[in-house]
DNA sequence: CTGAAAGCGCTTACAG
DNA sequence: CTGAAAGCGCTTACAG
């Protein structure tokens, strides 16, 4: 691989000259010089080293985003708005899945301040886990400190997002749309409790309860995984607890879907003995029989504002967080409540 | 941010030594600088610098992945498994959407050259576009005289994949199940004509026919895009075109999704008047209504393993191309044709 | 076991 | 408009 001496040399230049011209810096070169570098260069193929760009501005155009798991739609709808953004201002994106271990995500973003990555985007909630959280901590501080930016798209131990989505209205938003249907009986897949952005939108199912004038019943609530085995689990759940329901009211779309699945094989139609809703509004969720009921998100424009924040973070600007609108979507997985 | 000179001065001690201790190389270093060195690097938080390290080794440790699209669950499933192999050897995984846009892709492979990846992985199939291709075999030659490694997962216009399937088995395969059913008109969803992988699995078609003693109907055979729209248009096309057919073979699982959503709203029976196969098994197929017959590809061993050939490619091994199984899961789209 | 020094490939303040 | 030189943070051959 050629360096910018060997195309200062082949084209009888200094390589503060050579590195004017390909560099694309705005200072004066006389027009046979720059035509002689760039000679030279499309001769050699000259291909600069960002890392010795990097070096030198202790920082290389690549932003990290750290998924819970890049298989799952929700994230990879997020990345793929990052790098839409990214790609766009020549940046290159890291993705890391950390499977929601709290030691993973650490280790990620060590690797990810190691190569002084201009920006870190966590784009799933935080962990509920103190001692790595002050790891964590630790990481975002010295990330910081090398000049580069952190922005969070969902709550975490800090607090609430840079950019993202207020999920506790969002979640009684929901219930609100059940409620309307004339449901009462609303239980709720919580996902787990370790997570941040589950704890808020089961603060949004006690208050859509609240604001209809229901008492929670704890027995409908749920704790489960983030997933569809979740959504598995919770419905045998139910039905080992012998409580009625006549509508579940699901943290995300992945816990629907599974509850789709159970309560087909159960035998439970849905919705015609039970209504199933979801969160997010994954690409999936207006595929699935019956197309599900869900809230939307935007979540591609979610990555994409997370990375322009950063930029505008790294720009210096003071950037006030953002929160984006979301949308009940009643499509087929519910309806009104059986027998009114 | 602390840096070597730094802890070695905390240290008491060279940077050379420091160096030795945190870099964890094997070399004598006396128990007590080796502790102080350690003790300091803990006060300061030091993290060392990956651009200085790559800048001397002209190499980092990162795989670039360059997919077609980071939200196709075939390639997020790919890039999972090169990111679970990359993970246990403490590699960062960069992910690139090229869209299928070979201008895209080679800007893509400009930028991770210049980065001195470690290795580049062309997770999806190459285009066919003479031109593009031969800036993208530039790329490469520069990639590889870097040091680095070049891993194909799918056929591109310099051959087979380094790691991969067997395409045109895989698609007569099927071709031969639906046969098996008594299918004879059998309709073939080929993908893009520009993609080299949608060509094999044509090829895979026609010799399934072949195989049977079904002359090819080219009425029958409609190129598409490599997603759902393009599965919906193809069936719009086939009964534009008014050609008798009892079975769809679709060259990948989105195509048949979409195919299955269009005859729905068309009101054809799946699989009760039509049969309709995918090709890749991507998660969601076994989510389908009906449940879609494909052909399972094991999409993250092929990541695991185009990480780990990467790797011993860079160790100065000499690695041996791989085709992995394929492997017909007959579900619900498919059926005896009907009246047989 | 230790350390001084060179060098990886850039960019840029400085002097001309 | 041009170029010599310093320096970013590491690692390692070399001399001790």
């Amino acid at each position: 691989m050629a360096s910018i001496t060997e195309v200062a040399k082949l084209a009888g230049v200094s390589t503060a000259t050579a590195s004017r011209v390909v560099g694309e810096v705005n200072y004066p070169v006389s027009q046979q010089a720059r035509e002689r570098v760039l000679a030279a260069a499309r001769e050699l193929d000259y291909v600069p080293n960002a890392l010795a760009r990097g070096l030198l501005k202790s920082t290389v155009p690549i932003v990290g985003v750290i998924v819970h798991d890049i298989t799952d739609p929700y994230f990879n709808e997020v990345v793929r708005g990052v790098e839409d953004a990214a790609n766009a201002t020549g940046y290159l994106v890291i993705t890391c899945s950390s499977d929601r271990d709290a030691q993973r995500e650490n280790s990620y973003a060590r690797l990810l301040r190691s190569l002084r990555a201009a920006a870190v985007i966590f784009a799933g909630s935080g962990i509920v886990d103190g001692e790595s959280n002050a790891e964590l901590a630790r990481h975002v501080t010295g990330i910081r400190a090398n000049g580069s930016a952190v922005v969070h798209l969902s709550p975490h131990a800090d607090g609430p997002p840079d950019v993202g989505v207020d999920n506790v209205a969002g979640i009684a938003a929901m219930v609100a749309a059940l409620v309307e249907l004339g449901h009462t009986r609303i239980a709720f897949f919580a996902g787990p409790a370790s997570l941040f952005v589950a704890r808020e939108r089961l603060t949004g199912y006690r208050r859509g309860l609240g604001e209809a004038g229901i008492a929670v019943d704890e027995r409908l609530v749920v704790d489960t995984a983030f997933n569809r085995t979740g959504g598995a689990a919770g419905v045998d759940e139910l039905v080992a607890r012998g409580v009625e329901f006549s509508a579940i009211c699901c943290a995300n779309d992945l816990l629907a879907l599974g509850a789709l699945q159970r309560l087909g094989e159960l035998g439970r139609a849905v919705p015609g003995d039970v209504s199933v809703a979801g969160f997010d509004d994954i690409s999936i969720a207006a595929l699935t029989e019956p197309h599900l009921s869900t809230v939307h998100l935007p979540l591609r424009e979610m990555g994409r504002r997370g990375f322009e924040n950063a930029m505008r973070t790294l720009n210096g600007e003071d950037v006030a967080p953002q929160t984006l609108p979301t949308q009940v979507v009643m499509r087929d997985s519910t309806a009104r409540r059986n027998g009114q």
